[in-house]
DNA sequence: TCAACGATAGTCCGAAATGGAATAGCTACT
DNA sequence: AGTAGCTATTCCATTTCGGACTATCGTTGA
């Protein structure tokens, strides 16, 4: 009612997708846009609240104090609009697809790569995504992506994937800072840190008997996505799932130091309503789901061997 | 993520409007936009979620299953963008403005119409209202309309109209059913109501002594707007507090048969938060608010009177 | 110091969406 | 029938949007 101007949906999606991935390039490929298109509809978004919504640095982009409030309610915006999209579908199936909510971060790393196999494999089974979906509206879903320790009352939760977590870092970063040749080393290094999960470093402290653990500088955001992002751009020394950062691995974007890592209680879990009984169709997409989760980590056992040790 | 298109905002809002006012053209005219203009959007959002959102009548809109989901939604996202960009001024005023929520049929029929008057006399004096806010957003008004008895915790409540409740009906209608000369008449009419206040009616009976009264028909309506609309097309009897119809009595759309009508215990009310000292610049607003009302209900006291005898 | 790289911002242009005016069609009521 | 009050549709001018391309700036590394 205060504003005779409204911004654009796609101006919100891309607000809510620089938040997440950080750089105007990473979210217009996500969005499937151009660069210039999404710094366009920044620049008009910026232009309708009056005030830059994101600091522009060399690395990409991250928010201001207002960029923040306005990404908070955008977000909040599109979950409207997509739990709108999720319940009509709903209402109008005779045969009710399978609502499953997944975590930005495991639907870009793991599970968007995946999924259209199992499509393949089950053109009969209908699976609807949500990702933005406020709580609430998650309560709503038939399988929930949920990360913690795996103790959910109402919900039976299945390990997913995420127990190993391994510390990265950008092969630059750790030759300018002298290199790692021991464990206390990492003292000398700047560490990111996810804003939802603040254990991990004194957890990783403690598992590797790291004593009295300082790090020379704390950077926190609120995605793995940018966490990752950070730290292949050499910001720092992070502590990340290893199923997440095959890739990067595997093309040396990221070393993992001494092998150095732990198996953390907070992790990944695909959870179910515990009152609900399974359907045919949700069974088959769990199973395949846990199924392809262990694939996906094979060196799992071995390092919870070595780490039990 | 699942629909790879997104309803443009305006649509969004012409939803909300077709919602509230129950008529293209009157939406249209709300939207300062023309009736084509939201006649094509609404095809639009309704091509884009697949089904259509509103029955037509010849009467107007009134919205089908699908449409009170998407409804609902297209609301709170529409509420997340006010709040973004009423959080936002906030945030980079140096002297914050008075933040006011009016539920929409307050804005409608007495706010935005006195509203200019106010600004006028104080300039000085920054308002910022807010129409979809949600609940906890409403929270951070400092000033907000409510509708009930009077009662609520922690709020200051002072009365601010629609006390005096009337039964109304359109002319055609009443003529139709063959007039109403008594009391009992009424007892051959639909009804109309409203969603939120469905006691109206029983509390009518028992003011009047009309006994074991059972309406012919029931229509429900989610806004008073809709009811007030509904009435003056002639689809029934309503109770409406006087103040929100005062045009239509005048111009003869709506009659108010035998002067029938109560004193009702829930009406609107201007609540301010107890604990927060009024600033001086709210303190200026509520008192013109409440002479405002106070001066557009001028035969309050007399009816007041006549209803208690 | 210079070149390469990767980041955002800006310009140009064709395509698509939008909104307004006018028109056509429908239904209910007199 | 005829009218009033709706909505839907068509035509058209205007605006917006998105992509390709270019400019520019900062960081990195030789």
């Amino acid at each position: 009612m205060s504003s005779t101007h409204l911004p654009s949906t796609v101006g919100l999606r891309v607000v809510a997708a620089l938040a997440q991935y950080g750089t105007v390039s990473s979210a217009a490929d996500a969005l499937h846009l151009t660069q210039s298109a999404v710094s366009k509809q920044l620049k008009n978004i910026e232009a309708l609240v009056g005030a830059p919504l994101f600091d522009r640095t060399s690395q990409g982009l991250s928010p201001t104090d207002v960029g923040m409030i306005y990404i908070e309610q955008a977000r909040i915006a599109l979950g409207a609009l997509e739990t709108a999209a999720v319940r009509v579908a709903a209402l109008r199936r005779s045969q009710p697809a399978i609502r499953l909510h997944v975590l930005p971060i495991l639907g870009d790393r793991w599970f968007m790569p995946r999924f259209s196999r199992f499509a393949e494999l089950h053109p009969e089974i209908e699976v609807e995504f949500t990702t933005f979906a406020a709580s609430d509206t998650v309560e709503e879903a038939d399988a929930v992506f949920r990360f913690g320790d795996g103790n959910w009352p109402g919900w039976r939760a299945d390990y997913f994937l995420g127990r190993e977590v391994i510390l990265i870092g950008a092969p630059q970063l750790i030759a300018r800072g002298g290199g790692i040749s021991s464990l206390d080393d990492i003292r000398h290094y700047p560490v990111l840190e996810h804003r939802q999960t603040p254990l991990r470093w004194s957890d990783f402290a403690q598992a590797t008997h790291l004593n009295e653990f300082v790090p020379a500088r704390i950077n926190r955001f609120g995605y793995y996505s940018l966490v990752i992002r950070a730290a292949i751009g050499g910001q720092g020394l992070a502590l990340v799932p290893r199923s997440l950062i095959h890739d990067e691995l595997a093309s040396g974007q990221l070393i993992n130091p001494l092998g150095l890592g732990f198996t953390s209680p907070n992790c990944y879990w695909l959870t179910t309503p515990a009152n609900r009984p399974l359907g045919a169709g949700l069974a088959t997409l769990r199973e395949w789901l846990l199924q392809e989760a262990r694939q996906s980590e094979p060196m799992e056992v071995a390092l919870l061997q070595e780490t039990a040790s």
